[in-house]
DNA sequence: TCAATAGTTGACCATTCGGTCAGATTCTTC
DNA sequence: GAAGAATCTGACCGAATGGTCAACTATTGA
């Protein structure tokens, strides 16, 4: 299952992942997690303090390193965490699969993600901004090799003529910028469209939106696609 | 010339813009400000140290003081700067002029602000991050009117035909994220595609990509138009 | 029941934080 | 070259930082 390949040098297999622990250590555990992510997400790593995090947690301070052992094994699992969710949608495409299919599927299931783990994509935007220090070996890994399998497809059919021949790669960045925008900079959106929350609707009309722009814009037959 | 609207509560009025100054007062401004972008765009408000911006600027931290009074006046300070490049761009456009070369205008000018000024562009995506406590009032005011203002003539095209009738203010959001990811996104660009920093060509190959999805997806005329 | 294990937490530590200040040095101006 | 302004900076301050630890209580299993 790969896990998020190295992610730092800290060594913090003890607890890795599944293992249940006492219902309290579990539910304390998660407790922490949750208001770690906010607080990384919203200050950075170097920005976050421990005693913030435990304060959001309603916790002491000493509570959260007893669980958490450190301040940078708890950034590096909450890390871990963002991996993992991505890693699910890391299902594989083929060359005959339909384009419109996919691609609307994909622009989907980013916007859903961004609905649903706001916090975790901020976490990664903040890490990226600080120059990925700790998903070096992530991104020039695990992701390179998901966007090079991908792009090759997006090749094959634009060779086929199933879609103007654009640079795939690009396309990638296209709909993942699009989609997290409206995690990463909900400040923006909410200050600019003077809302207070994005509902459910507000999302499904973007990813309509993004949808169509793309398809369109890549020139994708969309026959036979509800959209 | 409007300033960025309050922008906090600090007064920082008194040596505003484009005040001179000494000689040796001006130049070692200008390097605090440029070494304060750096660190904190990368660590975000909170996790920037004045020691860290003093080291990076070659100076006593007491000599960052100084010269900036305090942190929150240096970083206000960064971000009036951040918003007077953004009000260089706010060039006012009519239903009278071509969509296409207005959307493919706008596509290039913020790819050109993310190749000169990605400090720039991550120090404001940091603040976002933050949930833009500095940059509300910009947000609501200025930024929304901005917003609004094209809205209204990208619909008026849509009305004469000239594009199709999507949504205005996500096609601003998509072109905004979409250009904006090369400078904020830079360490995951660099690291997927395995490149040590992104040439002349490659912002122009993008602008091109960008331009051709954006207008095409848009439904846009493109009829002499050298792209 | 009772010992072992797990969980809790305030006191404390060295270091770093943003910021102040006094005194030294350098630059300008006449 | 002297007076005054501008610049420079080490010493210092209280508060906050990440982290340790020992004493304590609660839970669990035999």
């Amino acid at each position: 299952m790969a896990k998020a390949s190295q992610v730092g040098s800290t060594t913090l297999d003890r607890d890795n992942g599944q293992e249940a622990g006492g219902a309290i250590r579990q539910r304390n555990e998660r407790e922490i997690l949750e208001a770690a992510e906010r607080v990384f997400a919203r200050h950075g790593y170097r920005g976050a303090s421990l005693q913030a995090i435990a304060e959001e947690a309603g916790l002491p301070k000493s509570n959260v390193l007893y669980y958490m052992g450190s301040k940078k094994a708890l950034y590096v699992r909450l890390l871990e965490g963002v991996m993992e969710r991505w890693n699910i949608m890391l299902d594989d495409i083929s060359e005959d699969d339909d384009p419109a299919e996919v691609l609307s599927a994909f622009i989907r299931s980013k916007m859903e993600m961004s609905r649903l783990y706001p916090q975790a994509s901020r976490l990664f935007a903040s890490e990226i901004l600080q120059g990925a220090p700790f998903l070096q070996d992530f991104l020039r890994g695990e992701l390179r090799e998901w966007v090079e399998s991908r792009a090759k497809v997006f090749r094959g059919w634009a060779e086929r003529g199933l879609m103007d021949p654009v640079d795939p790669v690009s396309l990638i960045f296209l709909i993942w910028s699009a989609t997290q925008h409206y995690a990463d900079f909900e400040a923006q959106v909410l200050g600019i469209t003077g809302r207070d929350a994005l509902e459910d609707d507000d999302i499904e009309r973007i990813t309509a939106f993004l949808t169509q722009i793309v398809l369109k814009g890549c020139g994708v037959e969309t026959a036979g696609l509800r959209l």
